[in-house]
DNA sequence: TGTAGATGGCAACGATGAAGGACATTTCAA
DNA sequence: TTGAAATGTCCTTCATCGTTGCCATCTACA
């Protein structure tokens, strides 16, 4: 590869004025910038950006982390970072955590050590991983789940509403027991989204029957598993489940279907994520849209900004507002 | 942060101690061996990988180009190139060009300039793209799809194989009158698939109506419009249609349903790709299961070997044979 | 003589590693 | 036994990777 030297010999300039060429960051005359950028050109020359990276202690490059790229909820949110990424000329480095959590600490030294500009993470749920983030001094941006009591900068949804909406949804179809599979409550959105059904089925006048609030996973075998559990468990079915996430809901569909219970005919499953292929789903998922390839965008718009940023600025909490999507696995309902 | 001069003025020793420690690339006596450990643990020293790269002309980071990560099949893919580059320290840079062909130069250019390893691309199908490659002078792998005559590092899987085992499936569950709907034939796993399909019905003894074999994309839409079309142009439906890869399925299925036309009873619908979720669809679908997260791995393994090399070595083309994963939608068969 | 305009020189950035120096130890002829 | 030469051990000095940008220099003109 042609380096700068090489240019300014072939144009028989300086190495300064080479730079100032590429970088237009001093008058050239148009004598001067002609030879170097003939040259350039002739040499097939391309900036090694590892150097100046060097010098100017910024790599234009962002490192995601995130729980685990299977789950259709991440793909949009990825491809909306690194949408805006590339219109910036920034590049995005995946880290997928694969759910093992002792990767996390992995990543965010590879990350300091490559000298990434700004991170972005999806998964960060417990103080004590914030703290390892702190401790790297990097900017960054949290996405979708925070610790408790996090005041920076975030992206999210509000997780409240869209576990009103759902149950709105449900009560507007006519059932009235209605049950819960939710996640793991170390992570907020499955606390906020579990509260958020409690208070609104109270705000209903709706009884909650405690046996049928279950705790689980983002993951279809969460559903799954607890379907189990509810069968076993409880005598009286409920009317409607509804879950923590779409792919939840999957798992809960499935396990209903091995057990011989229709949905919607017999229950009434409603998701929360509305993830891709949802709508195509073995019972079309009525469901709650996050707009996760928006969350995507706006986190790294974010980010961007704080980058550019010498002094820290006010630090802000985007929160997005879900939207009811219904299908029909609460009841048929073709309007929307 | 701190540097690696920091690190020797701390231990009062030469910085080429420092980094014959960090490195282990020479004898250092215990006694300093210590002082530089202890250093690094006070000041929180980590190497600056940037720094690094520049002098030893190694990254350890590839670049990952892929068309489209809100495809099914690519999350496993990249996961798969993750997991392995994770193991062996490499940073994987995500470029998704989002279906928009001139993004391809644009992410080679930035990838020669941030003088990564080395790339792995799942969406070269043209010379022309190939040719554009080669000037990079980058070590690459291709993925799935390749150009015409292409005898290169190549991962992919054996496309007419894939055919064959959904046409033989559908031949044994009875059906006959059998119709393909393709891809984009500029791309060789669209030909290969088709060809497969052709030549199998072929030894069969089976008709190929031309009027049923459709060309389109890896697309939801494509499979859909092509539905419509057949319903529009087509007298006698087929019994059985035969897809190129799931998402195109998912689109005839949708279009059969939104038809009227019922999946499996009065068409049996074969995907091809196994993507994640086909197991939940409408129609839980039959398929042929490509292990695209066993292709990301045993290309990240291929280019890791590739980069390793300082002579150019024999090429080598893994082909992975797929294998029929029976759900569905071509008639009940719960054997599987 | 002063000043503005146009270009070049050079020291960084943070690491690596070849070459060489200081010192201790071994070898060997006288 | 002795001293010089040879060998070996452990560490340091220094040039280098490809850029950037401050500062110096040189020219032209008022």
């Amino acid at each position: 590869m042609a380096t700068m030297k090489d240019i300014s010999k072939k144009a028989n300039v300086s190495l300064s004025t080479v730079s100032a060429v590429i970088n237009q960051s001093a008058y050239v005359s148009p004598e001067l910038t002609k030879r170097v950028t003939d040259a350039i050109k002739e040499l097939n020359y391309r900036p090694n950006a590892v150097a100046r990276s060097l010098k100017k202690k910024s790599t234009e490059t962002i490192g995601v982390i995130v729980t685990d790229i299977l789950n259709p909820f991440y793909p949009p949110m990825i491809k909306g970072i690194e949408d805006v990424a590339f219109d910036h000329n920034f590049n995005v480095i995946l880290c997928n955590t694969s759910n093992e959590h002792n990767r996390i600490s992995t990543y965010l030294e590879l990350m300091l050590e490559k000298q990434v500009d700004g991170l972005l993470l999806a998964n960060i749920a417990t103080s004590a991983d914030l703290n390892e983030i702190e401790k790297t001094g990097l900017k960054y941006v949290l996405i979708n789940r925070k610790p408790p009591f996090y005041d920076k900068n975030f992206v999210g949804i509000n997780n409240t509403l869209s576990s009103e909406l759902a149950v709105n949804h449900l009560v507007r179809q006519g059932y009235k027991r209605i049950a819960f599979f939710g996640g793991d409550l170390k992570i907020n959105t499955a606390r906020e989204r579990r509260s958020g059904f409690i208070s609104c089925m109270m705000e209903h006048g709706l009884d909650v029957d405690p046996k049928l609030v279950f705790e689980g996973e983002y993951s279809l075998d969460s559903g799954y598993n607890n379907v189990k559990k509810m069968l076993m468990e409880v005598e009286q079915l409920p009317e409607a489940i509804c879950t923590v996430s779409d792919v939840v809901a999957f798992g809960v569909i499935k396990g209903l279907r091995d057990a011989g219970i229709r949905v919607p005919d017999d229950i009434a499953v409603m998701g929360n994520d509305n993830s891709a292929f949802s709508e195509h789903f073995l019972v079309p998922l009525s469901s709650v849209d996050h707009s996760s390839y928006e969350m995507g965008k706006l986190s790294m718009e974010l980010l961007l900004q704080v980058i550019k940023e010498k002094e820290a600025m006010a630090d802000r909490q985007i929160i997005l507002t879900p939207s009811l999507v219904v299908r029909e696995s609460c009841g048929v309902n073709r309007n929307t």
